[in-house]
DNA sequence: CGCCATAGGGTATACGTATACGCATAATAT
DNA sequence: ATATTATGCGTATACGTATACCCTATGGCG
């Protein structure tokens, strides 16, 4: 029953010090409760004495079970290839610190929207798991999803949690934080609040905000002029394009919610080319709270997400659904931060 | 030979297809030269067909590769648990691409200095190699780095090349960049150029950068003033310290070369609240290029680092250490981008 | 005092792939 | 025609762990 140590400690190594068998060692170091105390703590001692690390690839590859996640971004299809929309970078660092809690490792990729991904990731065995990150095409993604579910990959998503959602969601409640903003707005005096932001089922978090908005508008007895909504999508570019195509329309607004931080930076650009004073002129929401918002003149009144939050539920999602215990859809709280964009 | 197909397909299932052997298939699909022409196109057809993939944990058991590689994160000791510096957030992008590209995954890991990272990411097998990331005090550092070279764990860093450097780094010319900094300073008629961050060897890029400032500035004929070298850590608020200490030191000066470009911010709001116009009696330029330079008013003058070849050589460098080969430490140049902060 | 339950741990084996080795057959050389 | 070398592929096995199953000793119980 054994040989002696080598190189690299494996846990025949540890057996043959412990004078045990080799899967005694196993069971000591997973935990099995059949397993003497006195027995653990000799091979755990023997264990860290080796610097023994259980081999990840055998590990796996025995129990079916890598412990790890694989969190995937989707990118709006944007030539600029260094960008990545900060809000999701400031995702990631809590969900790397939840992983790690966990005792989760994490696999990061940025994906085309048209690969395959439940074959590289689960079917090769590389992970447990998927987190989907992005904004994008809601209707492109939708098929995708589907084959998902069908394939019974495991799988978080972060977005709109309204909608007929497909898989399992966790997403801000981008209804109620568009209620927020909009009443702000109302409250400073503005009544004719334009939109910016593809509010189409493509963008069903938009959509929401945009909902979100027109709802407390009506809650303050005044119509939203359909009008005053401008495509966008999530980009300074884009936000610019917008606010601009909105001051052609020769249509009088009074403030704006833009539907993320990069659309209203793009359009504080557009409205300070063209002469206008925020806020007076013009109030501005944003949403994301992104570094960038406090350092905009003025300063960025925005929506900030609860991104720990957001972290921590994807990933104990995620890990609840992989354990197969049954998870329900989680809506996340959003905070209205009022600076000097909205300060009259 | 061979037993009949499935669920999840095995190489197995695509030998009993084919009417090959198991080894076969495995020499087939990794391109060995001693399967013939027919054979490997009918196996790779089956394997299409049934989307088999390899399992990662039997194929890196086996061939003890992995083909991955981690990203580890050192951040400075800051409480505030959600921020990176968003300098390295840019380099993941190039990073993540250049593993695809490479047919690599990428595990990703923010760590605390303490940490045993070879037990964890090399000895248990979860990755070929490591690349090391974060401004942090190099002198804690060091040991750990000595370690690893002693542990034979392949690793890369960012970092300053030109200090007698620890393992593989790759960074950007810091002291070429800084001599740019510096004549643009000189050249808009300063002469009174203060430096933000720590200038000694716990800092070696920041050092770097003081170091070309200083050159360029004794090249013009002035001598800098170490009284106007003021310590400070990458983050706003070490900044905001660094400059209000500057202030407080009431020696003169029309300039400021800050270590980063979080730390310019920081300066910058310092500057505005004690009435300082910009830059008109102070110019300043930060370091790293980050989207907020953009944004700050007035706009920062700062430099921009090769962020895309950044992530390409710290990838390509790893992997030819990986495979044995040898490799020299590399320099990237380095960018200046002028913007109103020294718009005279 | 015999019986059964339980604790503790050993034996055997599976997970799916990659590679050393050997053995045919075919191609080439002598 | 025989010796020689490729070519193409099968056989056997190793990678290091986890788990199903089995066995022994001990103690409790009637």
């Amino acid at each position: 029953m054994g040989r002696p140590p080598s190189s690299k400690p494996t846990s025949f190594d540890i057996a043959y010090l412990a004078g045990v068998s080799q899967p005694t060692v196993s069971r000591a170091l997973r935990g099995s409760k059949s397993v003497s105390a006195t027995t653990r703590a000799n091979i755990e001692r023997i264990a860290r004495e080796l610097n023994y690390t259980v081999d990840k690839n055998a590990s796996s590859l025995r129990s079916q079970r890598t412990h790890t996640l694989a969190l995937l971004f989707f990118e709006d299809p944007t030539p600029d290839e260094s960008m990545i929309n900060p809000f999701f970078l400031s995702m990631l660092g809590s969900i790397t610190r939840q992983c790690a809690l966990k005792g989760y490792d994490l696999l990061i990729s940025f994906q085309e929207m048209q690969n395959d991904w439940h074959v590289t990731y689960q079917d090769s065995h590389r992970s447990d798991g998927i987190i989907l990150l992005g904004y994008g095409d809601y209707q492109l993604y939708r098929a995708k999803l589907e084959h998902l579910v069908e394939m019974d990959t495991k799988f978080v998503r972060w977005g709109s949690v309204s909608e007929d959602s497909i898989g399992l969601t966790v997403g801000s409640d981008n209804i109620g934080a568009g209620e927020q903003a909009g009443a702000h707005l109302v409250e400073i005096g503005r009544r004719r609040v334009a939109f910016l932001g593809d509010a189409s089922d493509h963008a069903p978090e938009f959509q929401d905000r945009y909902t979100g908005l027109c709802r407390a508008m009506r809650a303050a007895g005044i119509e939203p002029d359909p009008a005053l909504q401008a495509d966008a999508i999530s980009s300074e570019e884009s936000g610019y394009a917008a606010a601009t195509r909105l001051l052609a329309g020769r249509r009088h607004f009074d403030a704006v919610f833009a539907g993320s931080d990069l659309i209203a930076i793009g359009a504080m650009r557009a409205f300070a080319e063209a002469g206008l004073s925020m806020p007076r002129d013009v109030a501005i929401i944003g949403f994301d709270d992104i570094p960038a918002a406090s350092l905009t003149s003025p300063t960025l009144t925005t929506v900030m997400q609860d991104m720990k939050g957001a972290g921590e539920m994807l990933v104990d999602a995620l890990l609840r659904r992989i354990d197969g215990r049954d998870v329900e859809r989680t809506v996340l709280p959003a905070r209205l931060i009022k600076r000097k964009s909205t300060a009259v």
